[in-house]
DNA sequence: CTAATTAACTTAACACCGTTAAGTAAAACT
DNA sequence: AGTTTTACTTAACGGTGTTAAGTTAATTAG
């Protein structure tokens, strides 16, 4: 018995050390140049030994990516105790942007790259999104408490939750890919900052129209 | 000199054969799936002559990306003769979501995938944003037509329009790289045309927090 | 008209990549 | 002590982008 659970605490410390140096690769390098022949060299083991502890190379980026998720939610968490929804949601929205700024590959990993994805659609199992379930449903929450409280009048919280993020996302993600150079240098300074900044401020209009 | 207009005719059009090729395989099998010796193949060339009239792999892409733009600068054009700005806005944004809907690679190669973007960091040269600067530009003219019209009062028409272009590239992005699997399956449907929708109704209602 | 040059293209190779089949050696179990 | 299982490796397959060197035909120059 004592023998199988070393074997088994030693298995894991092997995929944990995978994990590790993937990661490191990954976080300094981009997902481009992490390749499976990089992460053995570097844990001193052979390419093909990875493979006994993960299906591929995408199995490998979806564990990083629900390590994100994890990390995401660390900032976020922070915010359940902002007790007024809407001021709540606006911090959402500001932590959700620094969290991509700060984890950069990260985030590239969690919500632009293709790669984790194709281990999901490999084998659907719904309670692996657990953490990514959370994050969103904290939004969800958030928006959902919105709207009793009278803000977004009418509209759809899920549908308005997706919108929410895709505001945030959609800068985040022009920022992380590069697509920010059509903008003059002036604007360029911190343009995440000024482009969330802008979201926050057309929520507030929204709201400012209903207490009116 | 007519041998060598010949000449140069003939290589022009070798290089456009190559883009060709090139783009239906992007089109039909993406990016990844799309290699310099798939395209060799396709015009029964060796790969090696590709290299002739590209520079590289990335310096393909671009010429796509660049031509993505025009196909992007297609729809926009129909929508100058909107005369509201306000309404011209809301048409620019309903008009970029079906572009990046009606062509997911396209839409991928230009705002989402890294590829086209390094063969502009290794020379930059500012020109070759013509077809950007004139989609943005199209954005910008009608961001700054509203706030002149007293619309979005106090705000950076620059920054404005980055933010309008973030909101719906979140959308299409997300859908694009297959991020919507959070959402409930009865949302999922069309979820793209919900959040368009969501969208174009905060900037009315901002309008109407205006107009009181 | 012939010799030298240039242009257009190909062959072969390098150094990678993800992945798999087959083999090995040690540990564990019977 | 012999058998089985575990953990790992070697070697290979078929693919990738890219480059150096070679070939052949067309063009130019003497």
């Amino acid at each position: 018995m004592t023998i199988a659970n070393r074997k088994e605490r030693q298995k894991e410390e092997l995929r944990g050390k995978i994990l590790e140096a993937a990661k490191a690769l990954f976080i300094e390098r981009g997902f481009e140049e992490t390749s499976i022949r990089n992460i053995a060299e570097k844990i001193e083991y052979s390419p093909t030994t990875i493979y006994l502890y993960f299906k591929d190379k995408d199995d490998i980026f979806y564990a990083l990516h629900q390590e994100g998720f994890v990390l995401l939610n660390q900032y976020l968490r922070a915010l359940l105790n902002v007790t007024d929804p809407f001021e709540r949601l606006k911090a959402i929205c500001k932590a959700y942007i620094a969290f991509a700024l700060e984890n950069r590959e990260f985030y590239d990993l969690m919500f632009i790259s293709r790669s984790p994805m194709n281990a999901l659609t490999k084998d659907k199992d719904d309670e692996k999104w657990e953490e990514g379930n959370k994050a969103f449903g904290a939004l969800i929450g958030t928006v959902t408490e919105c709207i009793h409280h009278g803000y977004f009048a009418g509209m759809d919280p899920e549908v308005l939750s997706f919108t929410c993020w895709s505001m945030v996302h959609g800068i985040c993600s022009l920022e992380i890919r590069g697509r920010c150079t059509v903008i003059s240098e002036a604007n360029q300074e911190n343009l995440t900052g000024k482009a969330g900044a802008v979201i926050i401020e057309i929520l507030e209009r929204m709201h400012r129209n209903l207490i009116k």
